[in-house]
Formats: structure tokens, C-alpha cells, sequence
DNA sequence: GTATTGATTTTTGCATACAAAATACAAAAT
DNA sequence: ATTTTGTATTTTGTATGCAAAAATCAATAC
């Protein structure tokens, strides 16, 4: 009746989670070189397990490393942004596909919570709070539709969504009043435990997105044109 | 006009492509110990280059890590095993898609050259040759339907279907006189440049080969029972 | 004969050390 | 002023060392 929780967690683990927070959270910006010996020592560790974070990162391909010249934070050209995307559409449609055949009743209840504060309103304006309830979404129903291997991989994607969003007005690339009707459709497909329109409703929902990010993508080209590299503006 | 190939390969790459191979060849076994130390010695490095390379293959899910214990190669459930091959459905399909998006004249030659010693026989009985050939295929429409991210993930996926093959004849889950049919329709449609086709027939393929498995299954529960636990029989 | 305890050996996780490579910088040459 | 070369500095890749944890094994108690 022992070994409860109380995960051993290493201290690479522990830098892995430092470091991964860092790229989200814009402390360290891509093409930004990591200052290993420093970090380190920020840190209070030694190279050795930071390292080891490293090396978990770039297989993340949030960090990249070129031989005997370090580890960098990675760039994504926008071509790489929609594969992305492409990527999450068939993935999040498989979670969706899988919530929808192994939702309890008490989550169908915690689901149908979802967007409540906005499905009444013809026309949202608090972006901020859209925004969050959208990510809560996503991972929610990551959490009930994937095992180890599909969420580890979804995880990754989500994180460079995350690092991308900035682009957009607080993360979001279309409108809440669009966007609403769709999450409330694939809300209502898992707890009908429709499978097939639960993948669908999921995967058209993210196809919108992808064609809208087209579309900023070819107005840019038009406009400044010039680097394929997504840069932060500050 | 220098900086050609020459890769730049440092120990833990080496060390990784070593054990993987190890672990893919079964020279050793689900759920057995890497003992670092011996292995080290003999690669002829160091503990350091060795641990990182454990590290990539944890990632890839490959290996385990129990803190404190050390590394194992992993053990998967039937119910993973199913998982994963619900993954690769969704993935493949996704690189069947660009695949028939991005294929070149030179690309459908060689794809329609695929199945060439197979397609006349009725009744083909070397399944050793069929088996290659289908791992030839998926790979090389992996190969041209998928950038870095997909392609990174999707071979993650097939290393460890890989390593489940053994479960079957030659590893073939189904009979080729049936799976040859499906094949050669994908073939078709990536050449023929249909997009929702292609994906629609690569899914198709893999479903009917996860419903097999399923059976499969059913049947080992319903005689041996007992473990949960794929395990080799050698 | 099995279970419990304690001592011994092994192995892990991490820090540190160090040579080789890369970078930065200063002086010399164009 | 710009490029080139040579030297000093930093940083990486890897080996090694060591304390703490885990595994092994033996002796003892039940």
C-alpha cells in the first residue's frame, strides 16, 4: 500500500519542463541560441541533465542542434505552420473519434460546460477568454481520446500551435462567432457517441483553420513578402 | 561551395541507430534490462553518449525508463498495439494525401513499378517477397508524403509495428491475394492525383488490417488468456 | 522451508574535468 | 577601409569519478 504518486522525477525532467515553458512562454526566442553553461547554472544544475532536456526538445522539434555549435530554438517556415496543421486535423480527429467511443457520462457533463458562457451571445468580444476556453477544449478532449503515445505526439503539436499563435489576435485565427458553432457540433457528436461525426466535425473544424491560415499566408506573401521564416514582431 | 554531405555524426547518434537496431533485430527482448555499463564497453564509449541515446529512444517509445531502475525495452499491450495502428491510419492516410498533392512523373513511375512480380499471380505464395514489398511501399509513400514532423512520427510508428511483426507470418497480418487489391487502388489514385481518394483508400487498407488484428486477438484471449502482455516466444 | 534482516556489490544520476572544435578578436596585409 | 591571418577565449562532446539508490546474496529467525 505504498509507492503512491511521489514520481521520482529526475532533474532532467525537471529542466525539460523549464526550458519547454521558456520556448512557449517567449523567454527564449527562435534562432535564439541556448547558453548552456549558463542556463545551467541558473539552473542550479549541471550541463548533464540539461542536456539530457535538450536532446528530449529536439526530438520535440522545438529546439534544433548543430554539431559542436549548440541547440537553438527552432523557426518554422509557414509552410511547416500548415503541415503542422494538417497534422493536428487528422490527429485531434482520431482523439475525437476515441472521446467520442470512451466518454463517461460525468465527462459528457464536464463537455457540455464547455462554451457556456458564450453560446448565448451573438457576438463575442472577449477574445481573451474565448481563446482559453478553445485550448481548454482542444486538450480536454485530448485528455479523454488519447493514451500515451497519440497525446505525447498531440502535446507536441499543441505546443508549437502555441508558439505560433501569436500571430493572431490573442491566438486565435477566426472569429469566435464562427468558430463557436463548430466546437458546439463536435461537443454534440462525442455525446451522442457518434464516432464517425465526432472525426469529422473535428477534422472540418480544423480544415476552416488551415484554409484561413492559407490565406494570411498568401496576403503577407503580396504584402512585405521576402523571409519565409515566421519571426516574432518583438 | 564546400560544407557537402559529410555529416557531422557524434557518438549518441551512433549509439542510437546501434540500439535501435538491436531492439528492431530482437537481439533484445520486450521487457528485458539494458545493462549500461556493458554495453557501453562494448560500443567502446562512454556511460554519457550511451544514456543519450537511451533518452531519444524513450522518446520514440521504445525503451522505458523506470527512474532509479534504469532502461528496458518496452513491453506493448494488445490494446497499444491497436492504438498504434489506429495512428498510423490516420497518419498514412495524411501522407497518402500529400503524396498524391506533391508526387512527381519520375515518383509514379516508380510507384507504379510497386506490386510488378505480384500483380499477374492469382495465388502468390512467397511471403517473404510480398511482406518486403509492402514495407517497401508504405515507406516510400511515406517517403514522398511526409516532411520532417509526419515523417518523424510515422516511422517512430512503424519501427514499433515493426516490432510486433513478429506475431504473424513474416510479419503479414492478412493474405496478400487480399491486400494486394487495396494496394494497387492506392497506387492508382496517388498517381491519378486524387487527393480525397487516396487518403480514403490508404485508411481503408489499414482499417481492414486493425479489424484482422482485432480478431486476432479476440481469439488468443478466448484460448491462452491470462497476460495482457505481447510477448516473443523465442 | 520460508520469511526477514543486514551487509556487499552493482548501477544509476549527476557533477566535474578536459581535449578538440568553434568563435571572437586583434594585428597585419592588401 | 576591408580582408586575412593568428591567437585567445568560449563552448561543446565525451570520459571519469563519486554518492546514493537498488539489487543481490547470506545469515538468521520464525
Amino acid at each position: 500500500m505504498k509507492n503512491l504518486g511521489a514520481e521520482h522525477e529526475n532533474l532532467d525532467q525537471k529542466a525539460y519542463e523549464i526550458i519547454k515553458s521558456m520556448i512557449t512562454e517567449r523567454q527564449i526566442l527562435p534562432g535564439e541560441k541556448i547558453p548552456q553553461e549558463k542556463l545551467a547554472q541558473e539552473l542550479g544544475i549541471s550541463r548533464t541533465p540539461l542536456v539530457s532536456a535538450l536532446k528530449f526538445l529536439e526530438h520535440e522539434k522545438l529546439v534544433e542542434s548543430k554539431p559542436r555549435r549548440g541547440y537553438f530554438v527552432r523557426l518554422f517556415s509557414r509552410q511547416e505552420m500548415i503541415s503542422i496543421f494538417e497534422l493536428r486535423e487528422v490527429l485531434e480527429g482520431l482523439a475525437a473519434r476515441r472521446a467520442a467511443a470512451n466518454i463517461t457520462e460525468d465527462e459528457i457533463e464536464t463537455l457540455n460546460g464547455f462554451f457556456k458562457p458564450f453560446a448565448e451571445s451573438t457576438n463575442i468580444t472577449d477574445f481573451k477568454a474565448y481563446a482559453r476556453e478553445d485550448r481548454r477544449f482542444h486538450n480536454f478532449i485530448t485528455e479523454i481520446g488519447s493514451k500515451e503515445f497519440l497525446k505525447s505526439i498531440l502535446y507536441t503539436c499543441n505546443i508549437i500551435t502555441a508558439s505560433y499563435q501569436y500571430l493572431s489576435s490573442e491566438g486565435l485565427v477566426r472569429q469566435p462567432n464562427e468558430t463557436i458553432k463548430e466546437h458546439l457540433a463536435v461537443i454534440k457528436a462525442i455525446g451522442d457517441k457518434d464516432l464517425d461525426a465526432a472525426e469529422a466535425l473535428m477534422r472540418e473544424h480544423l480544415k476552416k483553420t488551415i484554409a484561413n491560415l492559407k490565406q494570411d499566408i498568401d496576403k503577407e506573401k503580396q504584402s512585405m513578402d521576402g523571409g519565409k521564416i515566421i519571426r516574432p514582431s518583438f
